[in-house]
DNA sequence: GTTATTTTGTACTAACAAGAACTATACTGA
DNA sequence: TCAGTATAGTTCTTGTTAGTACAAAATAAC
């Protein structure tokens, strides 16, 4: 097992959180010209060319906690850009879908993000991006086993 | 200039999404334990070991926007572990440092919070961790460019 | 030397975030 | 069957976030 270097463990911390930032920043720049919040983008996104699904699918997929997304899909159906509507098979899930409006919101924006995010992906090297994609798994693989392993020791 | 891959863009922004909310987990799930919240430790771990610094510098370090940072700030003096104090030579700035008991707190705390998240670096090879940094940068480095070209473009 | 501009921090709003408590529904095992 | 448990969502609280507007102080311009 290697012995982690406190410096280079910072330096990782830093550079993942500021690098993430800089993401964020850029994308909410040009979500916010389309009148959406980040979230509420996110479960656009995640609710495009699917039939719809639960609210935990949903939070699964946009790591959107349940709590916060109540009001985020609230926001949405006052936007008339998705529904709520139960399950008759088991009336504790709700199914949220977007509505027509939602889905022509979704068929304009959702392209037009990534073309947006494009010319900063044109600046790395796709090889780069594969072993970024890699070292970034294993990092979070590492976090992941940690946190697992600490909340046990809790209980 | 490289042709960026439509997938391969989206593994990226999703992994460091995804990483990076691992690394928050974690981090948070210890801070909590410490009866703090992320930017409140962001906040006392800047402060230490200075004499102390003007909101200005300190929301430069953190990343947290001004606005943002006055309310943490108070919570911070309501905890007794931060004051602050006006500058003579400059009175529109305010002199933000740790109390007594708000260093006490730091010396305590981040020995603390970087022997709790050392297992997680253990799990990592050096080498990979100073690639990933590099990738990194360039990464960060890439958004950066592209956001200050956008704004130009809005303006 | 007074006016114009910039800088620094705060106040306010709408939205998001995590966690805990709560309601309603579904499942499980004796 | 029915008590106990688990699951799905909502509600509530506290705190963070970005953005905007604002007040006070400092600097620049003339």
């Amino acid at each position: 097992m290697p012995h982690a270097n406190k410096e280079l463990s910072l330096s990782v911390i830093r550079e993942l959180a500021r690098t993430y930032q800089a993401f964020e920043q850029l994308s909410a720049f040009h979500i916010r010209q389309m009148d959406l919040t980040p979230p509420q983008f996110d479960v656009v996104a995640t609710l495009g060319n699917t039939p719809g699904m639960s609210c935990k699918e949903l939070s699964e997929k946009t790591l959107i906690t349940k709590g916060t997304l109540t009001g985020v899909i609230d926001r949405l159906i006052d936007k008339g850009i998705v529904t709520r509507c139960t399950l008759e098979q088991d009336r504790r899930s709700v199914m949220v879908a977007l509505t027509a409006q939602g889905d022509a919101l979704f068929q304009q924006v959702f392209p037009a993000h990534l073309a947006f995010m494009k010319p900063a992906f044109d600046l790395l090297e796709p090889a780069d991006m594969t072993e970024l994609c890699q070292q970034l798994a294993r990092l979070r693989a590492a976090f992941n086993q940690v946190l697992e392993q600490k909340k046990n020791e809790t209980e």
